[in-house]
DNA sequence: TTGCCACTTAAAGCCAACTTTAGGTCAAGC
DNA sequence: GCTTGACCTAAAGTTGGCTTTAAGTGGCAA
């Protein structure tokens, strides 16, 4: 069977071909060869999608995930950088907690102004300590 | 005692100057006026951008910011909002959790390929389920 | 053989939340 | 009175991850 292009893997993978052709020019993806101008790709390149979207889920950059996978293009991932990433989540996870119980009790809290809650207060303290990086390199 | 201006509050708060300018044009704060040119603010400003921190942390956008803060620039906060983003919270802990857990499991992992590793196709799984809405809300 | 149309490229645009820059103003110290 | 320098404004630039656009190409059906 032959490879699928690219208009196949991005009706498999979800990944729209503009972002495949994105995640090619960055060296995260290759494809196997083109069809005319089209572009083939190899089958497992949907295992590949995949875990870049785990990476990307978990907050790694494209730059961080294309450095995961070895130079010949084998997922082959680092294991310091995933603990490494792993103490990170641990630490973001024990901050979105606090945020939640924070929230949580300040929809029900009667206070006046929150700001006069010391359980609110302590949420604050406890939510914003660690640091707080930057905006979200969502979407 | 006199307002401070809006060096001393940049000092105090240690969000930047040019940021509480910006905050103020995008409507999230207010100076109460001028010394010459130069912005003075209500001592309270400190607690409006604690809360402002606190909801950057959380996730929230500065405009979602914005409108919880009453007309009166009062920090009253919206019950029903603040329910609908811990629910999200919570659903990003949740993902964050199984992401932790598969990148520990994967720097520990023998498989010579993780996506040979059942545990590690399951976590793939677990952490992608849930819309990708964006990702974590954190550095 | 012709024409269609999904693909191709390079480059520009977009978004959020700021920061930086360029040119201007003014309170305060000498 | 004059200089200084921190502040002012408006506008442009930055970053990351894409998407959109404009102009071009070529496999395939008729």
């Amino acid at each position: 069977m032959k490879d699928p292009d690219i208009s196949e893997v991005a009706r498999r993978s979800g990944v729209p071909a503009s972002t495949l052709r994105y995640y090619e020019a960055r060296g995260l993806i290759r494809s196997t060869g083109r069809r005319g101008l089209r572009r083939l790709f190899d089958p497992g390149i949907h295992d590949c999608l995949a875990l870049i979207q785990l990476g990307r889920a978990a907050g790694f950059s494209l730059d961080e995930i294309a450095g995961m996978f070895a130079p010949d293009g084998e997922p082959q991932i680092v294991r310091d950088q995933l603990l490494a990433k792993a103490e990170e989540i641990e630490a973001t996870i024990n901050r979105l907690e606090a945020m939640r119980d924070g929230l949580r009790h300040a929809a029900a809290c009667p206070a006046p102004r929150h700001l006069d809650c010391p359980k609110f207060r302590s949420l604050m303290r406890r939510a914003s300590s660690g640091a707080i990086r930057a905006g979200t390199p969502d979407r």
